[in-house]
DNA sequence: TATAAAACCTATCAGTTTTATAGGAATTAA
DNA sequence: TTAATTCCTATAAAACTGATAGGTTTTATA
């Protein structure tokens, strides 16, 4: 499951994206728009500061707007951002690859084998999850 | 990520459907194969036997022995069973339904789509991966 | 130049979950 | 009777999650 950190990163990527004058969006409005704790929200907005997909204006109007646009904003880059591996096994993971404890043969390990296929299957629909996506699929959910 | 439990019960079951004699198989003889502790794998395997995977036999020479055979034991209900849902999003899952966090419109969400979509594709294979499914991979993985 | 609104910084913390450990009671084959 | 086992209940350390507290610094604008 997605943690709440995650969830609430989305919710404000896509707040910050929909907005089409090119001000940036203070954490107060987004998070009394979605009521998340500001003081929590601070510290996502933050992480996504330090990962450069947002930049921030510092002083009184500031705020935060994309550093990227909404077609390069890849879901999988989120979720491993706040939630680290989207792999189920570490052993099969891209980005955050470690052995399983007590491992005995990692070439023979037949769930080893059926995490691999469902990774390689979920990072492919993560990355082609863009916020441009998501927002596109919102549009179509509403008609 | 799958936790430790959910591994050590994988490991523990797959280590008693490999056992040909029908002889129960102890806790004790799994935790020295795998070096899993214990009274830690004692607790893994009463929860599986409450879920009637597997079936104790008491006192000396007992242990532990399949309740159905290892087609039916499918890894999406192991998996359920130590860590919950296995959707991304509570709102997608089957067996652990719940609302997200402030959710808007849960018709119109773009990433609830895409968590649906991951969630169906994972589940199709976690429910195709069985414990004979494993096994039987493990053996052309070692040729 | 004062003010207000914002990001930035650092520290703390409560609650939950995970991963165990401890010490025995009950059961059963030999 | 003994040894090996499951079964039962309680405890606990460590890590993680979700959040709060109290400011400092920066900047637009009246």
């Amino acid at each position: 499951m997605l943690s709440k950190k995650t969830k609430y990163a989305i919710n404000a990527l896509v707040f910050i994206a929909k907005n089409k004058k090119d001000e940036p969006i203070s954490v107060s409005r987004i998070s009394e728009e979605h009521q998340i704790p500001l003081k929590f929200l601070e510290t996502i907005l933050t992480e996504l500061k330090n990962a450069r997909i947002v930049n921030s204006t510092k002083g009184k109007y500031g705020g935060y707007s994309l550093n990227q646009t909404p077609e390069r904003i890849q879901m999988a880059k989120i979720i491993r951002l706040f939630d680290g591996a989207i792999a189920l096994l570490p052993c099969v993971s891209e980005n955050f690859y470690g052995r399983c404890e007590k491992c005995i043969d990692e070439e023979t390990c037949g769930i080893r084998q059926i995490a691999m296929e469902i990774h390689s299957e979920t990072v492919k629909r993560l990355k082609a999850a863009t916020l441009a996506d998501i927002i596109k699929r919102e549009e179509k959910l509403k008609k």
